[in-house]
DNA sequence: AACACGACCTGGTAGC
DNA sequence: TGCTACCAGGTCGTGT
């Protein structure tokens, strides 16, 4: 679930809670890691904290860059004691003074990994445009489309076209533009991609701040009811724009949500 | 190359 | 109460 809002939220509140922190030791609780040993290598000063697409980069002092795919259930965050680790803890950053920064993740999907700071490039080389970006232009998602027939859903989640929307806010977005999940890439007009661009911004933004606002705790992401979703997880109730009845279909082995009231084919 | 789809994993929960 | 079956979905690998 953790999608590009989420990512950023673990981001913004890292920075705030826990800058110039130094690790001093890696405890790696669960091998869901690929480069363990390098992970446990991983010490030293945090210089910053940084998002690109759904990962959570944390660079260090050191020259190198620890990496965090969320995969579905992960989050990170920093805790004021060390040893005491959450329920789910997979890895943890002991830092000096006592706290630690932990990876939850329930259904250990998500990966940490450690990478020499100067290769991070060509590791995320295949994500496409971050779509916050001020120079993210709505030509630019067209462009990303070029060739392709695919659903515009399925289109939208693949991180190597846009980076950063997942199963909900894709299916959020296409409700904003007022685009059916299932129609094909090369069926947009000009207007429509403009609106897909336009309402992908506003629906990420909306879902940063959205959860900024509602997210009590560290590990405590809204529930499905605050996520003020328009149509994701509401199949069978009334759209809150037109009323029609919400569907529920399955594209891509994933559940979409869609009104067909809003969104026509 | 593009695309669809299943596997991976495990906790939560609906249903019996 | 306790068990089973199914669902969630990001990412990767496979087959067409």
């Amino acid at each position: 679930m953790p999608e590009l809002p989420e990512a950023e939220y673990m981001v913004r509140r890292l920075r705030e809670a826990a800058p110039g922190v130094r690790i001093t030791k890696v405890r790696v609780l669960r091998e869901t890691v690929a480069e363990g040993a390098l992970v446990k290598g991983a010490l030293g000063g945090v210089t910053s904290y940084a998002r690109r697409a759904k990962n959570v980069l944390i660079h260090l002092e050191t020259g190198w860059t620890v990496r965090i795919q969320l995969g579905m259930t992960g989050h990170v965050y920093p805790v004021g004691q060390a040893g005491e680790w959450p329920r789910f803890t997979r890895v943890a950053f002991v830092l000096e003074g006592g706290g630690a920064l932990v990876f939850e993740d329930a259904r250990t999907f998500g990966t940490v990994s450690a990478v020499r700071t100067e290769h991070l490039a060509e590791v995320l080389a295949e994500y496409g445009p971050e779509p916050l970006d001020a120079g993210f232009r709505w030509q630019d998602l067209r462009a990303a489309a070029w060739g392709l027939r695919q659903e515009v859903k399925p289109f939208l989640m693949d991180q190597r076209r846009v980076a950063g929307l997942g199963n909900i806010w894709a299916a959020e977005a296409l409700f904003g533009a007022r685009i059916h999940p299932a129609r094909r890439v090369d069926s947009l007009g000009e207007g429509e991609w403009k609106a897909l661009h336009r309402s992908v911004r506003a629906t990420l933004r909306r879902a940063i701040e959205n959860t900024m606002k509602v997210t009590a705790g560290p590990e405590e992401f809204p529930e499905a009811d605050l996520l003020l979703t328009r149509v994701y997880g509401r199949a069978g109730q009334a759209c809150r724009r037109c009323g029609s009845v919400v569907e529920r279909v399955v594209q891509a082995a994933r559940a979409t949500f869609y009104c067909p009231g809003c969104q026509e084919r």
